[in-house]
DNA sequence: GACCTGCTGCGGATTG
């Protein structure tokens, strides 16, 4: 056999040898071959860190090296990334890997200056690096010289795979990249790269949906790799009612905090201060809680504030801080923060991970764990669970210890190697929407049986039928999205221009309205529009205490002045959906009579009583609990089977909740919910868009206001329910 | 019981 290595191009190997590495690691070696010999997609799959962008830059490099005599100029490399920080970030590395290669790299997203774009247009040449969002106002604004701009296109690298796939921004790139296909008249090979993909299978069809085309899967993982992981546990104390008590207007109150956040906050500050770590605290308004506790925690004992809050509704200015501190070597620094810090930008070293209550994936654990332990220190991840104090009031929720247990299962997943494969499913009606105005205005138009081909046939879009297609375009031009000529072409209505001509087109996915928070003028980040504050009432954001001294609802400006008293805010969001396997994992736990060995003294305590509640009611066999005037159903599946049996219940006439580890009836009882399970097994509703029709506020995508009551009711059904799985279960409940 | 992501072209004035 012959060495890999010695594929590639003499520049390419001068620049390895350079690098002073002894050998290429794995993935890099295995890459070679069939990017550099084969037309063949391929996704590289491994940890983070593992050299992955030069696994597959090798190769592409050789290749256009090899080319460059007969190329005359033009895009060569297309590289797409979530994130314009991620870009920011392969630029420096992409460019010393090219040193002295002649392949010039050029940046392209939002921040990028409109010259530096022009130019790349005028003279297209080397690597493209560019957002999703970047290559759809290519296609609107700039659609007739696509052909032009990339005719000498060698390959496509789709960074963080993972990101994209089950999503709006997934099913948009997969269109735009078989648009480009479709412009230049033949298929570009595509590599794909992520630490975190949970189905390999899933990953290929995502980077290549046409049937028949083999793409090539290298996977390479560390067996070897040690991890340190403990789950802690901590117990509430049950409030008393004095604290319930409501404030004088105008008084400088905070909430009262909690005793096991204060026992939480207390470990983190007598752990990590002095060195660089990661707190992941899950929602924007706990990150501001820990925030605050810690900075007072830094400033009662004299010492240096080393806890800075990082999340998505701060500014930049202030995020951009906290990356640069956390770089410095010299000043120790903790960031608490939401998914902000998950993916991408190498924040330098870190040492421990910390996780506040579970994360809702697997894959998103292995993602955080991934950020810390990169100069040889094992990967290092402290997860802290809250549980209620028990009183005779509790829920049932509660006496199973249900976050201990999930804390537990996806830790002991997580430990297997397993993570989430994404959720594939959905019509993206409103995706459609947006590619059907963007192939518009690409080419000036289109017949309604070009777009049927580009987006449906090998596209994006072929689980679409085609009555449900015709009914769209209909619908569209209803609502003056488009308008039909006379010889049969389709161009943009009133309303489609309108959209379609507005920067806000290019993204997919959809973004509440919000304020914009001052200081003296300045901005320090925003706030969702529909939790407007009132004059006068005090707030925790960015770490520290304001008043609200005025609020815009006209220019959406709130002004604040610093303050002593504060809450942290409310921000609005949805519910995240576990996975089934983890409740199946669970399950398992709770029949297990042996010990995880990553537990502390007070989680083990946890999952003893836990197993004893679990134990007494047989819930190993039994899926019935009657507790007072409502019914528990244990189904042990996932968000999504359990959110459908609440629909099929309504249906039924029977009011439900997704609780989590339990769905509960409410004021019923076993026989009349076993007669309304068993009803439904027997006669089921028809689809998914029958069970949604009870549902208020189905507007989930950027566009789906433009839908019919029926496309709407087809698309939320479709996105939210699975009636065949569904029934699969129940089934298997009554066999 | 949630989080995150992204974003024009054009005209006109000013500067080198």
């Amino acid at each position: 056999m012959t060495d890999p290595y010695q594929l590639l191009a003499q520049p390419v190997q001068r620049w390895v040898h350079k690098q002073g590495w002894e050998s290429l690691r794995p993935i890099q070696n295995a890459a070679i071959e069939p990017i550099l010999n084969t037309d063949d997609d391929v996704i590289l799959s491994a940890s983070t860190a593992s050299g992955k962008t030069e696994a597959a830059f090798l190769p592409i490099l050789s290749r256009l090296i090899s080319n460059t005599e007969e190329q005359e100029s033009g895009c060569q490399v297309l590289y797409v990334a979530p994130l314009k920080a991620l870009i920011n970030d392969q630029l420096n590395r992409i460019e010393l890997m090219t040193d002295g290669m002649n392949i010039p790299v050029t940046p392209w997203h939002g921040d990028i200056s409109a010259t530096r774009k022009k130019k790349f247009r005028d003279k297209p040449d080397g690597i493209l690096l560019i957002t999703p969002e970047s290559i759809e106002s290519l296609m609107v604004n700039h659609g007739p010289h696509i052909s032009r701009i990339f005719h000498a296109l060698s390959h496509v690298v789709i960074d963080e795979l993972h990101s994209y796939i089950g999503d709006e921004r997934g099913i948009q790139l997969q269109s735009l990249l078989h648009r480009i296909d479709i412009a230049l008249r033949r298929r570009v090979p595509r590599v794909g790269l992520s630490a975190t993909l949970g189905d390999m299978d899933i990953a290929a069809s995502f980077m290549r949906p046409e049937k028949k085309r083999k793409v090539v899967l290298i996977n390479s993982s560390d067996d070897a790799e040690e991890l340190r992981i403990q789950v802690r546990g901590y117990e509430s104390v049950a409030p008393s009612l004095e604290k319930l008590a409501l404030p004088e207007e105008d008084e400088e109150v905070n909430e009262p905090v909690e005793n096991d956040v204060f026992q939480i906050a207390q470990h983190l500050y007598k752990t990590l201060r002095g060195s660089h770590n990661l707190i992941f605290a899950n929602s924007r308004r706990n990150v501001e809680h820990y925030a605050d506790i810690l900075r007072q925690m830094c400033e009662e004992h004299r010492v240096p504030i080393e806890f800075l809050p990082h999340h998505g509704s701060l500014s930049k200015e202030i995020r951009e801080f906290a990356e640069e501190q956390i770089k410095k070597s010299s000043t120790p620094k903790n960031i608490i923060c939401t998914s902000t810090l998950e993916m991408g930008i190498d924040i330098g070293d870190v040492g421990s991970i910390a996780q506040i209550e579970s994360p809702f994936e697997v894959s998103a654990m292995r993602q955080r764990l991934g950020r810390s332990g990169r100069r040889g220190d094992p990967p290092t991840m402290r997860t802290y669970i809250r549980e209620e104090e028990l009183v005779p009031m509790s829920s049932v929720q509660a006496r199973l210890r249900e976050h201990t247990f999930q804390a537990s299962a996806m830790t002991q997943l997580l430990l297997n190697k397993w993570c989430e494969p994404p959720l594939v499913k959905g019509l993206h009606l409103s995706t459609m929407i947006q590619q059907i105005l963007s192939i518009i205005a690409q080419h000036g138009g289109a017949t309604a049986d070009q777009l049927w081909k580009v987006l449906t046939v090998d596209g994006p879009f072929s689980h679409v039928e085609q009555p449900v297609f015709v009914d769209l375009l209909k619908q569209m031009g209803e609502k003056q999205l488009l308008m039909q000529m006379t010889d049969g072409a389709l161009h943009h209505g009133k309303v489609g221009e309108q959209i379609a001509n507005h920067y806000s087109f290019y993204a997919a996915f959809n973004t509440p309205e919000e304020f914009t928070l001052l200081v003296g003028g300045k901005r320090i980040g925003r706030l969702p529009f529909d939790r407007p504050l009132a004059v006068h009432s005090y707030l925790i954001f960015a770490g520290k205490r304001w008043l609200v001294i005025n609020v815009d609802p006209d220019k959406k400006i709130i002004d604040l002045k610093p303050a002593k008293g504060g809450n942290p805010p409310i921000f609005t969001g949805g519910g995240g959906l576990l996975h089934g396997e983890i409740r199946h994992e669970m399950y398992r736990l709770y029949c297990d009579s042996t010990e995880p060995t990553f537990l502390n003294k007070q989680s083990r305590e946890f999952i003893k009583e836990g197993r004893d509640f679990f134990a007494r009611n047989k819930l190993k066999d039994q899926w019935f609990l009657q507790d007072g005037k409502d019914v528990h159903l244990f189904f042990w599946e996932g968000d999504v089977i359990q959110d459908t049996v609440v629909a099929l219940l309504a249906y039924h006439g029977v009011r439900a909740e997704n609780g989590g580890i339990v769905v509960t009836a409410i004021e019923t009882n076993k026989d009349r919910v076993i007669n309304a399970l068993e009803e439904l097994v027997d006669y089921p509703p028809k689809s998914e868009e029958e069970l949604s029709r009870e549902i208020k506020n189905k507007w989930i995508g950027k566009f789906d206001n433009f839908l019919s009551d029926d496309l709407l009711n087809k698309s939320y059904g479709s996105h939210r329910f699975d009636i065949e799985d569904t029934l699969t279960s129940l089934k298997k409940k009554f066999s």
